[in-house]
DNA sequence: TATTAATTATACGTATTGTATGATTAAATT
DNA sequence: AATTTAATCATACAATACGTATAATTAATA
């Protein structure tokens, strides 16, 4: 059992590779089951051996696009244990890496998760998974600083929360502006979150 | 012309209701324009008639949600010239309330306009309205007060722009948070963003 | 060699959007 | 009052798309 699963894992590569080019390229109303099917060369029965369902594929992409998108490298920053506002620096660059590798379909496929319930869950777990992070690096942080009171402590978590969200990037990401000018914003509001003035740059 | 037109305005009305209560209930995929006939009490083909489409419908729909959700104050504020910065506060609070107003529902509306493209023109023209809205404040703030760099500037804007926006009201709006709660935080990072630093109220 | 898993072919049922055509009703115009 | 016009409704139809059922085919595995 080997070079089955090879063969398996490659042509659900391949749907996935095609599903997100569709996604990335046409209005919505083209992405069908079939269309995806014919963009992996695959029969469109086979998309639904592999992904049960529309939502079900659409789910996997979500998956595959955080592979792609490099997230793992922010497991290895949680290991080393270094300076929690270091980390926290890292983990909003490392999601605006994400939210920026697949800008338009990350777009679209939170779309769907306001829509369909099913997709919808993925993405709610998700967004718990990075609010679990945040809670984690700013428990480090308390710690090690002046703790605040128990009123604003779930405030500075829920307003990270929404400073390092999809949308928050996606907003801020416009009339051009890169991604390290991006990350300086968020940065900088995240900072003020959790009690941090920065000096104002450039008077 | 008159009795005529009434009761053109009922149905229209009827039928506005009747989609804001459906896709409030709900899921998305019972949102269909005979569900909708149905609930209005009137024929699938009035609604067609009516709205041209469904895309039409639900454009119709994000109107007819801020003229309940009393977006008409707003314009009266801008009106009477007072303090720039308690205009932006009551600007904040505007769109607090109207987010408030139909959140789910909102919600609904704008992951559709992140998939079909003619539902998202109709929002992103009303995004470059509460854009324009935040340059004329900033910009009597700037006036009376010390103005920032070149650079500064649209940051600023952009960020006042992504912390109203109902996808940050969303976010914040979670764990039992109240509007006002949720209008504090924004506020504050609001302030921020154009260079006021609160005092961190109960150390 | 027999078995099992993955892919494909064909066909079907169901649901929904949108359009076409024409009838009906009631208000508005003359 | 007679006529015109606009809004509603009824019926029917075309075009897609999702999802399922059944069975055939192919290639890897036991």
């Amino acid at each position: 059992m080997r070079q089955r699963q090879a063969a398996t894992e490659h042509t659900r590569a391949r749907i996935l590779a095609a599903a997100r080019k569709l996604l990335l390229s046409r209005s919505f109303s083209g992405f069908t089951m079939e269309a995806v099917a014919r963009k992996a060369d695959v029969s469109r029965l086979t998309v639904y051996y592999q992904f049960e369902s529309k939502a079900g594929l659409l789910e996997s992409l979500y998956d595959y696009l955080a592979k792609r998108g490099e997230m793992e490298r922010l497991a290895d920053t949680f290991r080393r244990a270094v300076d929690p506002l270091i980390t926290l620096q890292e983990f909003i660059l490392g999601f605006a890496h994400f939210w920026a590798s697949d800008r338009d379909i990350i777009r679209r496929l939170h779309g769907l998760g306001a829509i369909d319930p099913e997709v919808g869950e993925g993405i709610r777990a998700r967004n718990e998974r990075r609010r679990q992070g945040l809670r984690v690096i700013i428990g480090r942080y308390w710690k090690a600083n002046s703790s605040p009171t128990s009123i604003q402590e779930p405030n500075a978590i829920d307003t990270l929360h929404m400073l390092t969200s999809f949308e928050t990037f996606d907003a801020l990401t416009g009339g051009g502006r890169n991604l390290e000018e991006v990350v300086t914003i968020i940065r900088r509001q995240a900072h003020y979150a959790i009690g941090i003035v920065e000096k104002t740059s450039a008077k």
